[in-house]
DNA sequence: AGGGTATGATCCC
DNA sequence: TGGGATCCCTACCC
């Protein structure tokens, strides 16, 4: 028998359905009582619907009645954001709480379909077909701030795709002179027609794990070497197409970074969470341990050092690393910073990627190093299922201003929801191209662009993909989705039971009747290679 | 085909 | 201050 005092600890529960009609009242300790079933034990029956799904209901009418007028005042203040806008998300976070202790007075159960992320009615955030539904009662996923979706994101939709110039009208006539002077010997952002932005060639489930970093080697064009987050290493003549090699012992869990051994380019630098440092050689595939800051073991999460960013410095003979309690601050940013390079010729910007969905510049000849020269909402959440985004520089444009990185938010293109790899003009803030490929339906958020070719590596989960520019006469065309075969080549070397088509435009319509995310490139599948060149099958 | 799950920054008490 | 809850446009395996 329970104690007397469990039936006034619970609250009030109250069973709703999809029709307004159907209401049960159940009693208090949360069983249904018998003059109150409704009278049907098939109604009854639906309740098996947990309290934590079924709670929020209570609060529902109530905000739908104030949505309305809220939007509009919220939509007014779309203008404002940067300090205001955090304001803004503190107030709406401070109302939530509110909401929510009001909540905990009773709990409501609903059979009503719910919002997956506020568990609220009215409204259901996910997918419909490509296209994916915000829920209204949280801050934009792409800027943060508050009064509007994703959907309407005035970041979104802004052609200079959401560029802030932290800087305003802070120049006095000096500094364009100045800049004027200067900038004349500075060349332009390089043409966009050499961004590669076609599939050439990939292999699939290449490595066991995602894959974390990505480097070309530096005098042979066509090998490109692979990091995963167990620690592994890949090696990949994507000229060759099954010249693949993936040494498994290099370290013990996530490799960070990679660089070449700028006297030997037979052996790579690795840092890795381990909290080690390895120099391996790529013909043996036998690691050289350089450094290992845990040499004890395993002593708790405060003890463990893992290693992150990593250069070499050729003419001290140095290697430089960067460690999970290191400092390196500039630190406007509001979360946490993936990355930061300095731009590939001059040195004198800065590009850094933070998880506050923001891409900033910093310019130390045309700004200082106190604050971001620029500031570009860009879409590339933090997500633990994924690689960390990292904007980089592009390292061919001489006008040090091309910067490459990965889309988190799916755009729907004809009917496929896809996450485009964005080229953005960080001077300007403008997109310069949105790679994709249709058949590629997964995020990449490693990019690798070469330091030579037109060519561009990307890391997508466990596949690796090698992009080259589109052919002129395609561009010529006009068409985003080109009509091509794709073939996926089995590990035993079979063909798959089912060939991946591709699609043109004409053909999308299939894809916009109840179109889900299609799976991606046959990641279930045991393959390896494939090669979208045009429809050939080069293997 | 849909549910389970790996697993990390951040929030909150 | 630290640990548990939360986030909830992943990818893929069963």
């Amino acid at each position: 028998m329970p104690p007397q005092t469990r039936r006034s600890r619970f609250p009030r529960v109250v069973i709703e359905r999809e029709s307004e009609s159907e209401s049960d009242r159940v009693s208090e300790d949360g069983l249904l009582s018998e003059d109150e079933d409704g009278g049907g034990g098939g109604g009854g029956g639906g309740g098996v619907i947990s309290p934590l799904e079924a709670e929020a209901e209570a609060e529902a009418e109530a905000e739908s009645e104030s949505e309305s007028g809220a939007a509009e005042n919220e939509n007014g203040r779309l203008g404002r954001r940067n300090k205001e806008g955090w304001s803004e998300l503190d107030s709406w976070k401070e109302k939530e709480k509110e909401k929510e202790k009001e909540k905990k007075a009773h709990i409501n159960i609903s059979l009503k379909k719910v919002c997956k992320v506020c568990k609220g009615t009215g409204h259901e955030a996910g997918f419909k077909g490509a296209t994916y539904i915000d829920c209204p009662k949280k801050p934009c996923f792409l800027c943060k701030m508050t009064g509007h979706t994703t959907m309407t994101c005035p970041h979104r939709v802004a052609t200079e795709h959401g560029v802030v110039p932290a800087r305003k009208n802070s120049r006095n006539s000096l500094d364009y002179v100045f800049e004027r002077q200067l900038r004349t010997g500075i060349p332009t952002i390089k043409p966009a027609f050499v961004i590669p932005d076609q599939v050439d060639c990939a292999i699939i489930r290449f490595h066991s794990r995602r894959i974390t970093c990505l480097e070309f080697h530096p005098t042979n064009n066509h090998v490109l070497l692979s990091g995963d987050k167990k620690g592994q290493l890949g090696i990949w003549d994507y000229a060759k197409i099954h010249e693949k090699t993936v040494y498994g012992s290099i370290h013990s869990c996530i490799l960070n970074n990679m660089k070449f051994n700028p006297a030997n380019d037979g052996t790579v630098y690795t840092s890795s969470s381990d909290g080690t440092i390895s120099c391996t050689d790529l013909e043996t595939g036998l690691p050289n341990l350089l450094m290992d800051l845990n040499p004890d073991g395993w002593h708790g999460p405060s003890n463990w050092r893992m290693l992150y960013g990593l250069d070499v410095n050729s003419e001290k003979g140095l290697v430089i690393v960067a460690d999970n309690f290191g400092y390196l601050y500039l630190m406007a940013h509001g979360r946490v910073v993936n990355s930061a390079y300095f731009s590939p010729f001059t040195g004198s910007k800065i590009l850094t990627t933070s998880q506050d969905n923001r891409i900033r510049i910093w310019d130390s000849i045309f700004g200082d190093l106190e604050s971001p020269s620029r500031e570009i909402v860009h879409s590339h959440n933090f997500n633990r299922h994924l690689t960390c985004f990292r904007a980089e520089w592009d390292p061919k444009d001489f006008s040090e201003s091309l910067a490459v990185i990965g889309r988190y938010i799916s755009e729907n293109y004809n009917g496929v929801a896809l996450h485009p790899i964005d080229f953005i003009d960080t001077s300007t803030g403008q997109l310069v191209a949105e790679v994709i490929e249709p058949n590629i339906t997964t995020i990449c958020p490693v990019n690798k662009l070469h330091p030579r070719d037109d060519i561009m590596a990307s890391g997508s989960s466990r596949s690796i993909f090698i992009w080259r520019p589109k052919e002129k006469s395609e561009r010529v065309q006009g068409k985003d989705v080109m009509k091509f075969k794709m073939s996926v080549c089995g590990k035993d070397g079979k063909k798959p039971k089912k060939k991946l088509e591709g699609r043109s435009d004409e053909d999308s319509d299939d894809y916009n009747s109840e179109c889900k995310k299609p799976r991606g490139l046959g990641h279930n599948k045991q393959s390896i290679c494939v090669n979208l060149t045009n429809g050939k099958n080069l293997i």
